[in-house]
DNA sequence: GTCTATATTACGATAGAC
DNA sequence: GTCTATCGTAATATAGAC
């Protein structure tokens, strides 16, 4: 902000692009080759910025994260009855998924290879932990059917939840940001079908 | 069945093995030298019963899709009310993943680097364009609700049910099979919250 | 901050013996 | 059917000039 922007790259901005490109092949099958290519610089000078491949995605990983329990900690997540809790954390999560989608994406693609990969997915099961938590406290209050395991039903709620980045694009304008999270909330809540 | 088994290896058996450890490790983060590790004969003992590492991804998801696929020429899924053909496509759809695990896992991870795995993404594309086909007839019935897009049902369903080979282990009797294939169909269908 | 050139290692695949 | 040895290529990463 000081100085006029220079068009060339930081951490965060190459971060953008090496992001695009794991997401497109993979990460193990993206090559510092072909970062540079995408970036429009050579390899050696992806070093100047980075220390490795690796880095770039403990960048990227921890982004996701860091919006993802960001939610856990907001007013309405810690307050109220549990099922109104789980509710707006289910449309917090679809919302943070669609505004950091690459980012979220390439944390739920991880296997789990490499240390940062390991890191990775044990955070992601502690985010998991503290949904069924929710999850137990809402079926205590009788709020959640009885005829379903609560951890299988937490399971199939975010899996279906974490599917978006498989299909989901953001619009210019973000104008289905609101009403996916709902569609996502009442089919998940209240089922496919017509209520009879 | 004519002569005694050897403990050697065909293409099928080499390949149980090569899906697993593709799981694991990704396809794109396996190398020959992971393969022959994990079958325990040499590198070029594999080049003896396949072309390459891709003639083994291509087998895989073959079985894969094979599985799929045949689920929507069984008698159920093309006879009666369109709703209940989705109930029954949903539900044999879980039990293949759940019967076909390895295959469907690596299916469903599959990115497109190579021509292989372009063709695999086109057969599922092709597979969710015949689910989507009978929610269009289901919510033409009627019986599915009116305030959500059915395209968007139809991906929400499908990417609860592909969730499930991100956490779903056999047991040894196969004793949670129909018991698992029921809750997603419920919950589905029905939605998490307790009946008003 | 970016480049060319290169060191070093790992990869997929093949040759040829047994 | 399996092996050891090896080829050619592509990978990550570094050195050092500009």
């Amino acid at each position: 902000m000081t100085t006029a922007r220079r068009d060339t790259y930081t951490p965060e901005t190459l971060l953008s692009v090496a992001v695009r490109v794991f997401n497109e092949r993979g990460y193990d099958g993206t090559s510092m080759e072909h970062l540079s290519k995408a970036a429009g610089i050579s390899k050696s000078s992806i070093y100047h910025h980075v220390t490795g491949k690796e880095e770039l995605l403990r960048r990227a990983v921890s982004r996701a994260l860091d919006g993802l329990f960001a939610v856990l900690d907001e007013a309405p997540a810690n307050q109220g009855r549990a099922i109104e809790r789980v509710e707006y954390v289910t449309r917090r999560t679809v919302e943070v998924l669609m505004d950091e989608l690459p980012y979220v994406t390439l944390l739920l693609r991880v296997r789990g290879n490499t240390r940062t990969e390991r890191w990775a997915l044990e955070r992601r099961r502690d985010f998991d932990h503290r949904i069924a938590d929710l999850m137990k406290a809402a079926a205590a209050d009788g709020d959640l059917r009885s005829d379903v395991d609560i951890k299988l039903a937490t399971r199939l709620l975010f899996g279906m939840v974490n599917s978006l980045v498989e299909w989901y694009r953001p619009l210019p304008d973000g104008a289905d940001r609101r009403q996916l999270a709902d569609t996502v909330v009442r089919l998940a809540f209240d089922g496919l079908r017509t209520a009879p």
